[in-house]
DNA sequence: ATATGGTTGGAAATCGTTTTCCTGATTATA
DNA sequence: TATAATCAGGAAAACGATTTCCAACCATAT
């Protein structure tokens, strides 16, 4: 392997000059830096990355850590884009990442974690999935030891930023459409699962809107689940004028329940997942695009890293009817 | 951040001693390792992986190759699966696994692409996805920079190795299952896409079923399109008994055709997503554990790093039907 | 002609390990 | 008892970059 060595010796300069061209360092003449970058292509010369890193020890080394949904395989899409987004986007701004799984610090405690990640030489991780419950994660963020970006939670300080939607306001303007749209009077809201931030961000969307059009609001829990959805749609749709669901999974459980009652309510989801076009029928949803998301978190852990301070970072989401043409495109 | 000179120091042994601990060398007292172990303990010590990596040169760092399937997120699943098992093994095994994308890719040279991994101090790959007309890859392969694995691509030579399922037989046995079961007379094949290595194992094994039950075979090329096998399923259908697919994502659309043209045809299809599940009828397929072939992968790779020679790896698959209840659980 | 200041490029230290020798000391063998 | 063989542990040279510091050089101002 051709080492900078070898360059300097073929340019005939020293191994210092030679890093300085290869870093765009200042006080190197045009003609020394032709000559290093000859030498360069000739020997079909690349740093190595490894050595880089350990003599700057500024690594760049970044962790992206998925909470995979365990819940179903039919929403590793929205994984999928995470990952995609992550990691093309620090590909491209010259991050160096390793993609890790909630599963695999199962049974660590705090200390393990860090220390496993430390030892990777990991300085910045972004994180995607975190739970309001999982206290050890939440930890090592208030610790400050590493730079991070936590996607869909709302921890910000100095060395943590976080990005999402506005729940909120998104939860409130898909249902709005929907009820407007079908005349509703009474609202069956299916919420997401307890203590979890977008959970409770989206609850106080559709209160505000059944307070606001002073509309009754029956809300139960169905913990992202699809059968549960399902359960509920079962028990209590006949009584209300729409199904409101917290997740577009969940919609799915309570259209098909809607379906097999052989009733039908407007249903309106949250995520826009590819699958709500197998539904059956048409369904109002949220669109997060959760590339986008991933890829500004990647670009905001860079600043971080750079020395800026963390931030809320809030991007923009669509409101879409989904349908299985759509899919066929 | 505390280095194995200060563990050295701390212990009242020579740095190479620590070292020697660290990585298990004979010729150590089991006095001085728990001298050692001691000082490792109270300093909190973790070793920079980074000033190992570059000091043993066999770094174990590898890459995993996705060709992210651009056509639907409906199958992002598979990708999903793929990656986990990868990187879980891998992490397992100990290699240190980096993730890129073919897109990534797109518009490099083969010579830049293997700079580019080089200068990333990969030295392993595990690639999925990968088409037989992929001829770049393909030289990386052939030239044997990198010991790799590839899945569902035939490539073995002495420092790449392949694992998949045996396509040919699976394809046989869940259309012969089908036919059987529903006594077709004759068949309408919607293959994958032409040249591609699964595309053409199927394709031997639905043609053996024809010859061997005198089956009239009817082959229509669908390119793994959920589309195209709609399309085909109007124009085909009606003439024949059975609707074989090579992929369940055609088998969807071939059955949402289907019942959109209010006849009943069994159709089966080749994989077994979580999809399946919505497509408003049940369907045989053969079901593959992408997981577990990422990780077989994993473990090969370490193999072949270790010194070992490429090998053809064949893995089991399931026959199953799948229906709506499924997903539920 | 000398002092001053700004470029340019090289020498050498450094990053934190691994690994190769090498030296004593201890044990086994003849 | 002499000699060889084994073993524990240390010194120092890699690994391949980055970075600091310094010397040499040139131009400009005095």
């Amino acid at each position: 392997m051709v080492s900078i060595k070898d360059v300097a010796k073929h340019a005939g300069v020293a191994i210092s000059t030679v890093s300085k061209v290869l870093n765009n360092y200042p006080n190197v003449s045009e003609d020394t830096k032709k000559k290093v970058n000859e030498a360069v292509k000739e020997l079909n010369f690349l740093p190595n990355s490894v050595a880089a890193a350990l003599s700057s020890k500024q690594a760049g080394r970044v962790a992206l850590l998925i909470n995979l949904n365990t819940r179903t395989q039919a929403i590793d899409e929205i994984d999928m884009r995470y990952i995609s987004g992550a990691i093309n986007k620090a590909a491209e701004l010259g991050l160096d990442v390793n993609t890790f799984f909630f599963s695999m610090f199962e049974d660590m405690t705090e200390d393990e974690i860090v220390r496993y990640l430390c030892s990777q030489r990991i300085h910045g991780i972004i994180i995607c999935g975190l739970s309001q419950n999982d206290t050890v994660l939440q930890n090592i963020l208030r610790s400050q030891v590493f730079k991070a970006v936590v996607v869909d939670a709302p921890i910000v300080n100095e060395s943590t930023s976080c990005v999402s939607i506005d729940q909120e306001k998104a939860q409130y303007d898909v249902a709005k459409k929907t009820v407007m749209d079908n005349k509703c009077k009474n609202i069956l809201y299916i919420a997401g699962k307890q203590n979890g931030y977008v959970t409770e961000e989206r609850l106080k969307g559709i209160r505000r809107l059944a307070q606001e059009l002073d509309m009754d609001l029956l809300i139960r829990e169905g913990e992202f689940s699809e059968k549960k959805a399902r359960e509920i749609t079962f028990q209590e749709a006949r009584k209300r004028d729409i199904v409101v669901c917290a997740s577009d999974l969940m919609a799915i459980g309570a259209m098909r329940a809607l379906m097999e009652m052989d009733i039908f309510r407007p249903v309106c989801g949250f995520d826009g997942i590819t699958l709500m076009g197998y539904a059956g029928k048409q369904m109002n949803t949220v669109r997060q695009d959760f590339k986008r998301i991933a890829s500004e978190a990647a670009k905001e852990l860079k600043r971080l890293l750079e020395g800026g301070d963390g931030q809320q970072i809030v991007l923009d989401y669509e409101l879409v009817r989904m349908k299985y043409t759509d899919v066929l495109a």
